[in-house]
DNA sequence: ACAGGCTCCGAAAACGATTTCGGTGAAAAA
DNA sequence: TTTTTCACCGAAATCGTTTTCGGAGCCTGT
């Protein structure tokens, strides 16, 4: 029941705590028979090392922070989910943290995996967050910060992104190349950069296609809900009666347009397409499947991880930090909520 | 840039170590103007004590694990969330790991989760788990260990369950209530107790109401899938024509059945009514919307912390811990799956 | 026989915080 | 004046691991 310690290994070996260590540790100057010894007798009494007391030492604790804005949220679970599978790959692991959008959460929760001795923190902003002084604060200590997804360009660290400008762009291109001519945008709050640049990426396409931006065709959602798209699927209907086009920044609210579609008897996608975003899993059940960009959480999670370790490992060997941005590709999924691409010549 | 300890307190102060430790934690024997030059000097240095010696020394790392076997699942990230709430109100953090319904990264998790000294483990069986040994051996550590959800009652420990039988019955029984003569049950694979439990209850409630179970009306998925929804909806109208209930034993499942009935012209609820189980996100945004049996994830996560947490106090006193089991009580969400029921004479 | 070189092991310091057990000095009591 | 009491502080051990440095013992070569 106690649990098996260096010291206890050796007085049973009659050796020192010095010798056993090495031993495991496979020192050259241990000869190979007490090596044996030592490696058999820990086997057998299952011995495993104190990480707390090796962190001390070695002022490392082979654990990480992970704070997001919300973990209830397919996007969001899928990034935990990427970054723990490449943390224990390294032997590390993860501690989650939520910051519910609120940047005193978000101050607090880094305060918390400093005193933990977390050796690195995974970090997505909250839409609160407008000072950096924070995390300008845990990066001095000498703790590596990453960015995904909500970043700041005002925070020199690595960072893991999609271009949600080029994404937003595509899908709006693709909606204009399937037939659309009167496109609606359905966009969030400014605050987070990712809804800025989607907006921006939605007003590229129209400029390349030389459709004449109407901000009468932008509606802007009050909260990130199901009921919102539900609501503004009439309005849109009721303000354009020929709009045959809508692209929302955010899956659930596409899909709450489909459902007052579907109500107000409005075909989709031949009277109106439906463009959503994320790729959410529950583009798969609406009726019709909901159009969606691809926002690959996984890919993002694990990648975010791997530029973590490393600069985890160029700081323990003394040398500075350059931040390193990485993007990951994003892709239209084409279902049924939008009308086929004619075949493009090859 | 270098962390404030204890020692850089002491020597700017002209103060031993042990002091400063003591003023910072008002022990009486200090001079209270000590105490105030220590506790002003602290915050001006912003000194946090460094986690890692203190639990070295008090033999506690303030952390607990968290296993379960999938992050990206509407109700375990649920768990999470609450589970994560709950700890942090006790000064705790979580780090959470995912088996993947695999026996084997269970075994490895709980491995790692004990080198890392937690001070407690939150535990989701995975479906491959048959043995208990590896859980045990946790438990004679030390470390106290409360299951939840996917249990097994040949382990010796604090518990947070519902009681999918009751749960399975009640939705029977609405389903019944409501007008169904001829309930069809898809059910899973008969590995966790849960899905065994749930087929009790149904049958539980068909025995209740004098209407004879018929082997034909069950069916098994392969798979955990909308896809499987979809193909057995079929099936069982093709097997039989006057069915009037479907009860799955989970939402997806559900939700993939329904809609095959669209596509089929099957009226949902007006010749098949439909009964979903978990009462996930998705349930309000299908068409029509899907009647289900709420599963409090927020709730078990919060409820398991805190029955840790009361484990790892009574163990710290010494004193020996009571395995507690609590059970959390669902309830049915009606939507526009299922007919109404009658009002109720009070 | 003795310097030099090996091989192998252990003492000890260090990481940072906590806590017991004295100890010092001054004031109060005798 | 001497003893007791008290308020206040510090030395040192402790948690478990790592690593440097030195040293004991033995063998080799001259």
């Amino acid at each position: 029941m106690p649990k098996t310690t260096l010291k206890k290994l050796a007085t049973i070996l009659g050796l020192s705590t010095a010798t056993v260590s090495k031993a495991l540790k496979n020192y050259p100057d241990i000869n190979a028979d007490t090596k044996k010894r030592v490696i058999e007798l820990a086997t057998s009494l299952n011995y495993q090392p104190n990480s707390l007391a090796q962190g001390l030492r070695n002022k490392e604790s082979k654990i990480i922070g992970l704070i997001i804005p919300e973990i209830v949220h397919h996007f969001f679970s899928n990034i935990i989910s990427g970054c723990i599978k490449a943390a224990e790959k390294r032997g590390y692991l993860v501690i989650v943290l939520q910051t519910n959008e609120s940047f005193e959460q978000e101050k607090n929760h880094l305060k918390l995996l400093m005193n933990k001795n977390v050796d690195g923190i995974l970090l997505s902003l909250s839409d609160d967050t407008t000072q950096h002084k924070h995390i300008k604060q845990v990066i001095d200590r000498g703790i590596p910060v990453v960015l995904f997804d909500k970043i700041s360009k005002l925070i020199k660290s690595s960072k893991v992104i999609i271009d949600d400008q080029k994404a937003a762009f595509n899908a709006t291109q693709y909606l204009i190349e399937s037939g659309c001519k009167k496109i609606a945008h359905i966009r969030g709050d400014l605050k987070p950069q990712t809804t800025i640049d989607r907006f921006i990426g939605y007003k590229k396409a129209l400029a390349k296609n030389n459709i004449p931006f109407d901000n009468s065709l932008i509606y802007k959602c009050k909260s990130l809900t199901f009921g919102e798209g539900y609501r503004l699927a009439k309005k849109i209907i009721q303000d354009h009666k020929d709009v045959d086009g809508v692209f929302a920044f955010t899956d659930l609210v596409a899909t709450g347009v489909l459902k007052r579609f579907n109500e107000l008897k409005i075909q989709v996608p031949e009277q109106v397409s439906v463009m959503g975003f994320s790729d959410w899993f529950l583009t798969k059940i609406t009726t019709p499947t909901l159009s969606s960009v691809h926002q690959p959480g996984f890919e993002m999670g694990q990648q975010a991880f791997e530029l973590l370790y490393k600069d985890i490992c160029t700081l323990k060997k003394g040398e500075e930090i350059i931040p390193q941005i990485i993007e990951i590709p994003t892709y239209i999924v084409p279902r049924n909520s939008t009308r086929k691409l004619a075949k493009k010549a090859k």
